[in-house]
DNA sequence: GTCTTACTTTACGTTCGCGTCAACTTTACC
DNA sequence: GGTAAAGTTGACGCGAACGTAAAGTAAGAC
């Protein structure tokens, strides 16, 4: 166990995900599992690939996307203008990240504004009823 | 124009959208545009939601998710049960987007880091091949 | 050895959020 | 009143991201 290797059950019960996830994932080439024979073993790398690729999908982005977002993550192979290329895409997504923040929190506020004042209208609803 | 009441080509234009999604959002009730004849014509309430509908789809919210939510900030016409129904919807997705929220924060300083050290790669091969 | 259990591939089905005709009706303009 | 522009209602299509059933394999339990 000198890889912490994971069976596919393992990893689904760890990331609250079915197989049939984990395998299209690898159909869409966004983590590698090794294989033991048939079956799939999941080491170190692969479970972070997957932490991010879950992040990814909470922030709205296509698969994808974070398939070439992914590639930022990965120490060796990418030529010069790939890296270049990756980097770009990267900068992109950042700027629609950043975008979307700002916006989230005004969204944030504005809801907790609307929940209050609904609130207010449940209790002067009840002292109506009571005064009325 | 009192209303400043506008047809959906207008719509469209303004909200960068196609008279299909419209249609659609009035079919899932999201919008209810008044009717002259056969026509469509939309008030400054639909802008309003169709505002936050448009929001709340960048933040990953499901039509049905945004619909329940659209009730919070209508004035009137549900019984106490049903706004303090909302409330309760309201609330979950509240904290869905708070989480949300601190979780893009870290993602995005995540990003930039891999970025920069992406950019250093790149410059250091630069700086390989010069003094090489 | 056979039975169970976990895993595999193949392949068709499903939901969401619209796109894209097709066929009609209005409305605007001359 | 004819015609073009804008709008209308179906109805089917489509890509994304899986769900799900079918049929096969491989390895350990007894």
């Amino acid at each position: 166990m000198s890889e912490e290797l994971m069976t596919i059950r393992q990893m689904c019960d760890a990331f609250s995900v079915t197989p049939r996830t984990l395998r299209f994932y690898e159909a869409r080439e966004l983590i590698f599992p090794e294989r033991r024979g048939q079956h799939r073993l999941y080491d170190r790398r692969d479970r972070a690939r997957l932490t991010l690729i879950l992040r990814g999908k909470r922030f709205g982005f296509s698969l994808e996307e974070i398939r070439q977002l992914l590639e930022l993550y990965e120490p060796g192979g990418a030529n010069h203008a790939q890296i270049a290329a990756t980097i770009d895409v990267a900068r992109q997504r950042l700027d629609d990240m950043e975008r979307q923040y700002a916006e989230l929190g005004e969204a944030i506020v504005d809801l907790k504004a609307q929940i209050s004042e609904a609130e207010n209208r449940l209790t002067t609803e009840t002292k109506d009823k009571l005064t009325g």
